[in-house]
DNA sequence: TCCAACTGATTGCGTTTTGCAAGTGGTTGA
DNA sequence: TCAACCACTTGCAAAACGCAATCAGTTGGA
């Protein structure tokens, strides 16, 4: 789980970084669920990833430039995790992985349907997203109206389906 | 190496099937690099595959429909692997995933050429070169001359830095 | 006709990575 | 005081990986 740089092929390179089952996934509950502590990420993920390589995942990605690791001012046990302009700039390479799996995977609707507005919101979108990452982990720029949030946003829609499933299945 | 189905996500699910070191790199050297057999793919790789991870990730890349495998009507031993439509719509991810490498990690200029070239082509640019490939693999629409293809602007410029890298050494 | 080179794989084997369950030493808040 | 929580480690079995050798055929040239 080190970077033995095959080739200098710049996809080779990206998936020496994050090219396996894990990275990723910690990743993504990072960017679209604001995820920044140990427990956050290991109790809440979807896909139940384990403690140790958890541990090992967030060791690498703070090696390699990808996250930083702060101690949490709150409760000297906790440490906050914090994305770097490195991992901001995989929203578009998120929402393209977003969108191709929407077409030919077996998705749920509620799980995807922030897939789908990431999408048709395009680069504009993910513009703003990445912006509002770089606020909230890296202390650049100025803060938004709390509902006003692309973050808001997809959490809302994501609930909203999530409500419609509920009164369905009722 | 199958599909477990941890979650309905879009992103956990892609990765479930080219999440890996390996999947991908196949696929880059069959739509960039227009290889075709199991031959070409072992010994022009870059990365240097064994051969048995490449039969083992050949199967499951046709078991998952992102390839095809034919026979070879001019060589009874020689298979024919075929693109389809899902594996290339992955051209938008590898563009994305070229970018993002060519800013973040230590490529080499030779090698990432034809990640810059995509990158400032853009969506019209892979439009194009996605047409190329359903014409070469799945036989839909129509040929280009052969010197206007997007592979063959791609391989010239590719060429072109390394000419140029040969003069500066010599 | 013979044979070296080539075809897509497979086999055996040692190393590395993963997944699971349990445990670590320390902190916090009631 | 003490249960709950904190990030993380350990031990161990199972799976995946990487390498080299090998396989049974096919082909083309001498």
């Amino acid at each position: 789980m080190t970077l033995d740089r095959r080739s200098g092929c710049p996809i080779n390179l990206s998936l020496e970084v994050f090219g396996d089952r894990w990275s990723l996934i910690v990743l993504r509950d990072m960017i679209f669920g604001g995820r920044r502590h140990f427990r956050e990420l290991l109790n809440n993920s979807m896909e139940g990833i384990a403690s140790n390589i958890l541990a090992d995942r967030l060791k690498r990605l703070v090696e390699l430039g990808m996250l930083t690791r702060a101690d949490d001012p709150t409760h000297k046990q906790k440490a906050i995790y914090s994305l770097t302009e490195m991992s901001i700039t995989l929203v578009p390479i998120m929402a393209q992985l977003g969108a191709w799996g929407r077409v030919w995977l077996p998705v749920t609707e509620d799980l995807s349907i922030r897939a789908k507005l990431l999408e048709e919101g395009g680069l504009s979108l993910w513009q703003d997203f990445m912006d509002e990452l770089r606020f909230e982990h890296l202390g650049i720029g100025t803060p938004k109206p709390i509902d006003a949030t692309v973050r808001a946003r997809l959490r809302a829609a994501y609930q909203a389906v999530v409500d419609e499933q509920a009164r369905k299945a009722s």
